[in-house]
DNA sequence: CGGTTGACCAAGT
DNA sequence: GACTTGGCCAACC
């Protein structure tokens, strides 16, 4: 039985190179509807915020496109998105753009 | 088992 | 536009 932690990682994974996908979106693709549940999974990760091998948490944001998180610093966060191609507006990121959808 | 916490979100003040 | 409140769900103590 996989906790719902390792769950949240498997659809991360789903998410392609260059785009982002929303904790509401995981949650969602999870069939759960508590994002922070999410969050709160990723919080206490096992190996800490970056690819635990395939895992790109970093390419997680917030619902409005806002990067959220405290791990590393949005700062970093920010910097390696740039550097998946992916344009941030002011430490923000174009869901219309870049926003992956589950399901 | 109950209470607190959290990388959240939406709505209200 | 910044801050507060309520809600939601899973993990931790």
């Amino acid at each position: 039985m996989k906790s719902f932690n390792e769950r949240c990682y498997e659809i991360l994974r789903k998410v392609p190179k260059g785009k982002v996908t929303t904790y509401k979106e995981i949650a969602r693709g999870l069939g759960t509807k508590s994002y922070r549940a999410v969050g709160n999974a990723m919080n206490k990760n096992p190996r800490g915020f970056l690819n635990k091998g395939d895992v790109p948490c970093h390419r997680v944001i917030g619902s409005d496109g806002n990067l959220v998180g405290f791990a590393h610093g949005l700062k970093k966060k920010a910097e390696m998105l740039r550097k998946e191609g992916i344009k941030i507006k002011e430490g923000k990121i174009d869901l219309k753009k870049y926003g992956f959808k589950f399901r």
